[in-house]
DNA sequence: CGAATTTGATTGACGCGTCAACCATATGCT
DNA sequence: AGCATATGGTTGACGCGTCAATCAAATTCG
C-alpha cells in the first residue's frame, strides 16, 4: 500500500479545513499570476506565446524536428483539435509547416520552418532566464524538494497508474 | 534584510539547474491538470464555470449581494474588460444583474438574482467536496504546511510590497 | 472482395480573454 | 464658469480552446 492511498483513507471521512481551501486557493492564484507574469515576458522577448513555445520545444526535441501531427498533440497533452487550430495560425505565421505523411494519406508531418526554429533558438535563454529569476530564485533547495515531493504525491493521486517519475511527459 | 532577498542574492548567479526547470514544468503541468479538472467538475455538477464561480462567490460575500463593477473586478483580480464582457453573458443568463449606480451615474452595481443564487448555493458543496478530494486529501499535513510556505515564499517574490499572509486577497 | 468500423486530422460554432478604442460622467484646476 | 483630465464602464476585433460534426483514408472482418 502506497503513502498516498493511506492519507486518503484516512482523510476520506473529514471536512476540508478553511486553511486546506485557503491554500488551494492560493495555489491557483499564484500559478496563475506566474504564468501571467512568464507569458507576458515570453512574449515580449520573443513574440511567442506559451502555446507557440510548447509547440516548438517538441518539434526542436523531435527526431529530425518533425512529428506527425498526433504525437505532437500527445507530447504536449493536447486535444488534437486545438493542435490542428492553433497549427493552422502558427501555419500563417510562417513558424512550422505541414506536409502530407508519405506513409498515411490521411496523416499531416508537422515541421520547423527556418523561421520557426529561429524564434524559438532566440526564445529559449530568455525564458529560462524568466523562470529563473520569477521562480526558481525564490526558492531554496529544501522548498524545491519538498515541492517536488508534493507535486509527485499529487500527480500520483491523480493518475495512480503512471510512474510520477518518468521525466519524458514533462513539457512545458 | 528578508529571508527571500538572501535567497535570491545567493541564487542570482547561479543557472538554473534541470532539476529546477523540471518541477516547475511540474508545477504548471500539475496545476493545470487539477484545474482541468475541477473545472469540468463544477460545471457538470452545477452548470458553472470556474469563472461564474468566482463572480457568484465574490457577489455572495459582498454586503447586499451588491457591488459596483470595478469593486468587484478589484476583488477577484480581473481586467474591468473581462469582467464587463463576463458579466454580459452571466446577465443574458440571468445570473447576475446591473442596475444604474445612484451615487455615480457612470457606474453599474451588479448583484445576484435568485436564480444566481441559488446555482451558486447548490454548487458550493460539491465543489468544495472536489477540491478535497482531488487535491486535499492528497497531502499531509506536513505537505500542506511546506506548500503554505512555499507559496508564501513565492507571493513575497512577486510582490513584496504587500503582507503575504493577509487572507482578504484570496478568491476561488 | 466489399461493407462496416476505426483512425488521423480538419472545420464551424460558440464562449472566453486581451488589447485598444471609445463613450459619458465626474473631478481638478485656473 | 470652463476646459482639461481622470474615472467607470462598454465595445469590437482578434486570437484562443472546446465540443460536436465532418471527411477521407486505413483497417477489420464477414
Amino acid at each position: 500500500m502506497r503513502d498516498g492511498d493511506r492519507v486518503t483513507r484516512a482523510a476520506a471521512r473529514r471536512r476540508m479545513s478553511v486553511g486546506e481551501l485557503a491554500i488551494w486557493r492560493s495555489l491557483v492564484d499564484t500559478t496563475a499570476e506566474l504564468r501571467r507574469i512568464l507569458g507576458a515576458q515570453l512574449l515580449r522577448d520573443s513574440g511567442l506565446s506559451p502555446a507557440d513555445y510548447a509547440v516548438l520545444l517538441a518539434l526542436s526535441e523531435a527526431h529530425g524536428s518533425r512529428l506527425r501531427s498526433s504525437e505532437l498533440a500527445a507530447v504536449i497533452d493536447w486535444e488534437r483539435s486545438r493542435l490542428s487550430h492553433h497549427l493552422g495560425r502558427m501555419e500563417r505565421r510562417g513558424l512550422i509547416r505541414r506536409d502530407d505523411c508519405s506513409t498515411d494519406s490521411r496523416g499531416a508531418e508537422v515541421s520547423l520552418t527556418e523561421d520557426g526554429a529561429g524564434m524559438f533558438r532566440g526564445a529559449t535563454a530568455p525564458h529560462a532566464l524568466a523562470i529563473k529569476r520569477n521562480f526558481a530564485d525564490a526558492l531554496t533547495p529544501e522548498q524545491f524538494e519538498a515541492l517536488a515531493d508534493i507535486l509527485r504525491t499529487l500527480q500520483n493521486h491523480l493518475r495512480p497508474e503512471q510512474t510520477a517519475t518518468s521525466r519524458e511527459d514533462l513539457h512545458v
